[in-house]
DNA sequence: ATATTTAATGAAAGCGCTTACAATTGGTCT
DNA sequence: AGACCAATTGTAAGCGCTTTCATTAAATAT
């Protein structure tokens, strides 16, 4: 492997002359500086990103926990970040906490052994404690998709209840009063956010809350299937149902028709999300958008911000939900 | 920041011999190994993976190059990958590619300069010689998704053609002659196999290939709604349409649709990925499985073998594809 | 008890870079 | 020409770890 060394001897210069025009710092002049472009060159060097690191004691290295890779979710928020880093020349490290405290734990600390300039953080089982004394130990993290007061500063969350709110009411808004709803696990915050804001628009509207027309799913597409089911065998009539979630929504869509119900002249259906695959199915599903990709770009935007001084304090703490009308909601007959 | 040497110091043992615990190699007695411990845990020492990086000249880190983040496909090849690197210790430092031969380039060379142990590339624009350089060069890479015959040992693809030969081969079976195929962008690779395999399904069962059947998309859902509304327009009957990915099978179905076509009483209609959103669709996409997933974990296996030496030598070079049967194909009627 | 192995530790030389700080060069101004 | 300042370059001390080799301690053999 080539070193500086060596192209610094090949071009005649001392080696810390090769680092400065490698990072453009400093003051070179411009004849120098081709001699030891040309000297890189005629060597094949290949900067040593690893020992720069070490010595200047900056990775350029964002650390990313997701808790999972797959389904269209998290790379949307992650191709948001991705787009933003890449022009500042930033890489991001990734690795996935599967909701589990443990290691969700053992991520971040690998993570930070791995000497990361800044985290990105989508975590769900590790405590507001744990991350509130990250933060004051000194380590630079966002904190997506979840709101903790202490550190709202490093907060960019979406208004979960906003949303829920938002179906429940474009649901009441076109007639509907007799409302289920599936939920997601929640256990999450985003289920019990979610939900709460559907029960204060049923409130607004002066509609009791029912805990008969209620399910809990857990954000999969078959428990949106399953909740139709078991919400049907209450025997309760309903004629329209908000999903937590577009996977469930999708999975409920797919129930109600198995029992001959169509969609949305018998039973509106909303999700929430807004996920790629939403305006794919038929009808197109009407839905809660979360502005999954803006969210990352975001969080991209705070690092460089706060963590290189390269802001352009181009970013808001909480985004809004706002609702996508597409073919699933209808009035009821 | 603690250092080894200060843990050593507080443990009355030498800096070597901490390196020792940390990275459980050499021969430690039991007695100072939880002497050291304690005292790494006393002074809250974190490890320098970077330091440690250089100095070892490994980085335990893979560099992984896709197209795109966003969509479900990516994501289900990484998390197979991440799954399987996660248990071995390894990280993953993304990149993506954007299909364009320059990004492609400076993503791969950034990730030689952070040293990563391996790269795993799904790269579309980049040549085979430089692929094939890069292997002699020494860098240990795989191939995902593209077979290069210099350097096979290094590949990891999927048997497009045969894809689209089952894709087209189920359709004649169920009594199909009339049928349409809208292609991805046949300037990638998958686009063209994928359409061979079609016509050599058709060959083989005596059906002459008709262009004026076919509609070259993009791999998008839209395309797949134009390629639908084209070939309509064309005239030439048709009672089944294979489509070269899922996107495009949804944009069709949509498409048909909205023209009074019944999928698939009225034509048929089959996808190629088996994307995780094709079962939510109604009815279910009849597609040919691409299993990303376990290429994913391929493509780990591989490098854990061949780089780590810790291989079960679990890997093949090509994996099947194979038919999903679900609701969107049936016989003519 | 002494010689011979083997296990456990320490000393110290890097790994390839960055970055004060010092030294040199080249102008510019009186 | 002499003084002064800015621009350019070099010197060298780390960054925090791993790892070879030498050394010492412990175990086994004779």
């Amino acid at each position: 492997m080539v070193t500086i060394k060596q192209v610094s001897e090949k071009a005649g210069v001392s080696s810390a002359t090769v680092s400065r025009v490698i990072n453009d710092t400093g003051t070179v002049k411009e004849k120098t500086r081709k001699l030891v472009v040309a000297a890189m060159e005629e060597l094949g060097y290949r900067h040593n990103v690893v020992a720069a690191s070490l010595a200047s004691n900056k990775t350029n290295t964002i650390g990313y926990v997701v808790p999972e890779l797959h389904g269209s979710f998290f790379g949307a928020m992650m191709g948001g970040t991705e787009q933003a880093l890449r022009a500042a020349r930033k890489h991001m490290l990734i690795a996935t906490g599967h909701s589990d405290e443990t290691i969700e734990k053992a991520q971040i600390e690998a993570l930070l052994s791995r000497r990361c300039d800044a985290l990105i953080l989508h975590v769900e089982a590790v405590s507001d404690d744990y991350l509130v004394n990250l933060v004051q130990q000194g380590v630079k993290l966002v904190v997506v998709n979840r709101y903790i007061a202490e550190i709202d500063d490093n907060c960019i969350s979406l208004e979960n209840v906003k949303g829920g709110y938002l179906a429940a009411r474009h649901l009441l808004d076109i007639g509907h009063t007799d409302i289920a709803y599936i939920a997601g696990s929640l256990f999450k915050a985003d289920g019990i956010n979610r939900l709460t804001g559907h029960k204060q628009a049923l409130g607004s509207a002066g509609i009791e809350y029912d805990e008969s027309l209620m399910y809990e799913g857990n954000f999969q597409a078959k428990s949106g299937a399953e909740g139709i089911r078991a919400l049907m065998a209450r025997g309760k009539p309903f004629s329209a149902v908000a999903c937590a979630n577009d996977e469930m929504a999708s999975g409920a869509m797919n129930a109600l028709r198995e029992m001959g119900k169509r969609v949305p002249e018998d039973v509106s259906v909303i999700g929430f999300d807004n996920v790629d695959f939403a305006s794919y199915l038929s009808p197109g599903l009407t839905t809660i958008d979360y502005p999954v990709t803006q969210i990352g770009t975001m969080a991209a935007h705070w690092v460089l911000d706060r963590v290189y001084g390269k802001g352009s304090h181009e970013f808001t703490h909480v985004v809004e939900p706002r609702l996508i009308l597409r073919g699933t909601t209808s009035s009821p007959e």
